[in-house]
RNA sequence: GGGCGUAUAGCUCAGUUGGUUAGAGCGCUACGUUGACAUCGUAGAGGUCGCAGAUUCGAGUUCUGCUACGCCCA
């Protein structure tokens, strides 16, 4: 074995292995439980970003955990076909290669090509997701374009349809001005920024003065059909029933009493564009107003807006309108404000909210189930406060605008008859006599995503992995995607399978830099996962990540943070090479068979007991979806409990030889082979290797299929062996202070030296006496002298340490510093003494004794007894020196 | 404006139903290549747990208010 480990022949070594065996395969199997998770689709046209390391690493913990504990799992793959994204990534890409596009195509053609495209390049995601060891069974793989997936789609929507749900219709919408489409509210991103306050004179048409009106927008008063005060107003509600000219128009528009009127904000007067603003909207519908479209889908101005202004983009128009008002002497003056703008998340321009015939669904009877769901228990939210957010959205839940102006996608089922007008919603094209023409429009990305947790199964077909593996088990996602497709795959799970679609959902922490920001791509700080695979290795990426995900908060990540994982792979990669330098595996290794337990040493029945308790919370933190945790107690097992004390401990038994080493040997690698078992999960590649580099396995064997140590398998824990865990644990805290004295001595640590050590009792000096060879290893002491008297005095004076097990003396030979070892000790006395009177104080306060809990009282009473005795040796100590 | 969250060592974070002297990783200091590992070892320093109250025998932990920062929704 190299003295350091390399993981990239290793990882490129097994993943094909196990891929080619078949052995990501999740079949229907009665004999096993089902365990199941779908993947959050990635797009297409997406790379693999520290977010899917994240997000899929979790998952493929817990797929390997479940298969380790033998359950038939499956893990199901795919991507969808992100149609705005991957549209305008293929328009682009036409414009620079051929100089051609999407209207010059057709589009027929321009469909091809977006096909060909996503043959040639799609999917990349896929393979990288390969690197990072994921166990999906990639036999399942699909993507939301596929034939299946898109029966699924027109049947859902032909069904919704029928049943009401789905309608078309009128409505305001968000309109991206770039993508020129329409968008759901959910596509809207709300981001503070600086904008102005135009404040504005109407004049009334009779000439009696003006009203004031402010507006963030100039441009659209050009589609201004009123202006609205309070009607309780006293200063304004006299005018309602006038007419103001509107400047820059040659309309009149009324003055109208309507309560979206503040009376409190600006002026009190508000104008009124019914065709781009929601609000502005209701007004228009609540008083008949017209409903005047003042702009072009690519957010120019129109011929309505009048020919001065058709053609100009809307900011231009708005300095034009801005240049005229002042002119005209209607602009009284412009005020700074802050304001939160609402931008379109793929052009990242702002939308224009606008009147529009658009498909929707409308969600309420579709909410109550999915609500019900998480309200009972039946789906539960990790952390849980996201269930919060979740009833916040579902309370409130909107249409849902789903046609989409674009043409990669799902074309909506719904034809229209040229002749008589009529609609015809259905899985073909009607029948009846034409001509039919088909809506133009594909459906939102998201329609066919929602779908994805039986779509995937091969849904509407009854297929057997539908009954197998439907509902899934656990969801591993963002809580970004909350509302876009967690909510919604909940209600269409109840909706068309008459079931939830997944039992637990987790939710991800999200991935900044070191410095707290976002990764982005324009920032330049979002690192290339396979740049840090290749550096580090996938197990070292897989486990930092996990290891310094803080729980339910953002994780400042940062490549060299990979070190940790890194560094602990070649920690464990060691321990496997020194135990391989020791000679032949133990045949029992599996389970210890052929060794009498009652004849562990104390410090084997220690590892033993302390691997059992880790196994234990790592199933445990798994459970409850704490990955975090359980990455924390497999290192502090590996690096502290196994490599600093067992191994080190170990190593006096192994060169005794004999039967102790046969034994000492035998221990190791039921260690070890737990150890590997145990954090495969977490690091798939290194620990199959060295599972077999070490023998544990066969061949033709994986460690992916082998038994995951649990509570069930505990090898001894009995009441005696508590007390001797108790006696190990004081051993290494006696050594720790024979160490210290020799650094604080200034003992250089290559020094063979003499201890004296003063036994607190018998019974641990007994102890101590059978562990003699063991202690002198680690302290690399010539003699140790174990007593239960205090260093003689005759022999000189020695500093010391006091620990539970005892005191410890470093003989010196008369050079002893006395003044600092005084100092020392005086400070040790210093702070029992402090103890002692809080402890005294608080055992003599009448009503602790009487309220706290009985078991409290005995230990704080035990407590004080402890530091009572280590005061009497303190100042034994002190008296001997001084 | 409404909601959610966070504040503990220089940094990033743990800290179970309140109960001994609050932990880890990184960083820092000193020493060290002793036959697994310098991607390492040994030892050490470092915290009035954001602020102010309240409840309690007892508060990092529960409650209220405040401050700061972050996210979501309008």
């Amino acid at each position: 074995m190299p003295k350091a480990y390399e993981p990239s022949a290793v990882e490129d070594k097994w993943y094909p292995h196990w891929e080619t065996k078949g052995y990501f395969r999740g079949r229907p199997n009665p004999a096993k439980k089902p365990y199941s998770i779908v993947i959050p689709p990635p797009n297409v046209t997406g790379i693999l970003t520290m977010g899917h390391v994240l997000n899929n690493t979790l998952q493929d913990i817990l797929i390997r955990w479940h298969r380790m504990q033998g359950h038939e799992v499956c893990w199901f793959p795919g991507t969808d076909h992100a149609g705005i994204a991957t549209e305008s990534k293929v328009e682009r890409m036409l414009k620079e290669k051929e100089n051609t596009g999407r209207d010059k195509l057709g589009r027929e053609e321009f469909i091809k090509r977006v096909w060909e495209w996503k043959e040639q390049y799609g999917g990349t995601i896929i393979q990288q997701l390969r690197k990072l060891g994921t166990s999906c069974d990639w036999e399942k793989e699909r993507f939301t374009m596929d034939e299946g997936l898109s029966h699924a789609v027109r049947k859902v929507f032909v069904e919704l349809y029928n049943k009401g749900y789905i309608y078309r219709g009128r409505r305001m919408i968000n309109w991206c001005p770039v993508s020129k489409t329409a968008l759901s509210d959910e596509e809207v991103i709300y981001k503070e920024s600086n904008g102005k306050f135009y404040h504005f004179r109407y004049p009334l048409t009779d000439g009696s003065g003006f009203l004031a009106i402010a507006t963030t927008r100039p441009e659209t008063m050009l589609g201004d059909s009123a202006v609205a005060v309070h009607p309780d107003d006293p200063r304004h509600n006299h005018l309602i029933g006038k007419t103001v000219d509107l400047p820059l128009t040659n309309r009149k528009i009324p003055v109208i009493g309507d309560e979206h009127a503040d009376p409190e904000k600006g002026t009190g007067c508000v104008k009124i564009t019914p065709a781009h603003d929601p609000n502005d909207f209701a007004v228009g519908q609540r008083h008949n107003l017209e409903f005047i479209n003042v702009m072009n889908k690519d957010a120019s101005m129109n011929k309505t807006a009048g020919p001065e202004f058709e053609g100009l983009d809307r900011f231009e128009c708005r300095k034009k309108v801005l240049k005229m008002m002042d002119e005209l002497g209607f602009l009284d003056r412009i005020e700074d404000i802050v304001h939160s703008v609402g931008h379109s998340e793929r052009g990242d321009v702002p939308i224009e909210t606008m009147l529009s015939e658009q498909w929707f669904v409308n969600m309420s009877e579709l909410a109550k189930p999915a609500m019900d769901a998480v309200r009972t228990g039946k789906i539960n939210f990790h952390p849980d406060r996201w269930a919060k957010t979740y009833f916040h959205w579902m309370e409130n839940i909107k249409d849902w605008c789903i046609s989409r102006q674009i043409w990669w996608g799902h074309r909506i089922p719904a034809w229209y008859n040229e002749k008589t007008g009529e609609t015809y919603v259905g899985l073909e094209e009607p029948s009846a006599p034409g001509p039919w023409r088909q809506d133009e429009d594909v459906l939102d990305t998201w329609f066919s995503s929602w779908l994805w947790p039986f779509s995937i199964m091969g849904w509407p077909d009854k297929t057997e992995d539908l009954k197998y593996f439907y509902p899934t088990s656990d969801l591993v996602t963002g809580p970004d995607i909350i509302f876009f497709w967690v909510a919604r795959m909940i209600m269409a799970g109840y909706e068309f399978m008459g079931e939830l679609p997944f039992r637990n959902v987790y939710f991800t922490s999200i991935i900044r830099d070191d410095l707290g920001r976002k990764l982005s791509k324009s920032l330049g700080n979002s690192p290339d996962p396979l740049d840090v695979i290749k550096q580090y290795g996938a197990d070292a990426l897989r486990f930092s990540i996990i290891y310094i995900a803080p729980v339910g908060m953002d994780i400042r990540y940062s490549n060299d943070k990979c070190e940790l994982g890194r560094n602990f792979a070649n920690k464990l990669w060691n321990a496997c090479r020194f135990r391989k330098i020791q000679g032949e595996l133990s045949p029992n290794f599996k389970d210890l068979s052929g060794i009498e337990l009652g004849k562990l040493s104390p410090d084997e029945t220690w590892i033993i007991s302390r691997l059992e308790g880790c196994a234990d919370s790592v199933n445990k933190s798994l459970t409850d979806f704490q990955f975090h945790m359980a990455t924390h107690e497999i290192y502090e097992l590996v690096w502290s409990s196994f490599c600093d004390w067992f191994i080190e401990s170990c190593k006096v038994r192994i060169h005794s030889g004999g039967e102790e080493k046969v034994q000492a040997l035998a221990v190791l690698d039921f260690v070890l082979y737990k150890i590997l078992r145990l954090l495969h999960p977490f690091m798939p590649f290194i620990t199959e290797e060295l599972a077999h580099q070490m023998g544990f396995l066969k061949d033709g064997d994986s460690i992916m299929f082998a038994e995951y140590p649990g509570s069930g398998d505990a090898v001894s824990v009995s009441g005696k062996d508590v007390a001797v865990i108790g006696m190990v644990e004081s051993k290494f805290q006696l050594i720790r202070a024979g160490r210290n004295l020799r650094v604080s001595s200034e003992i250089p640590a290559g020094k063979k030296l003499n201890y004296y050590i003063q036994a607190v009792n018998p019974e641990m000096a007994g102890f101590l006496k059978s562990e003699t060879d063991s202690l002198k290893r680690m302290l690399n002491a010539e003699n140790l002298e174990i007593a239960l008297e205090p260093y003689p005095a005759d022999d000189g004076q020695a500093p010391s340490m006091m620990v539970d097990a005892g005191n410890i003396y470093l003989p010196l030979k008369g050079a002893i510093d006395v003044d600092s070892e005084l100092n020392k000790l005086a400070k040790q006395r210093d702070d029992l003494i402090k103890w002692i009177s809080a402890s005294m104080a608080k055992l003599s306060n009448e009503k602790f004794v009487a309220k706290a809990p009985g078991n409290v009282v005995a230990e704080a009473k035990a407590h004080l007894a402890e530091m009572e005795d280590k005061l009497l040796r303190v100042e034994e100590l002190i008296k001997s020196l001084s």
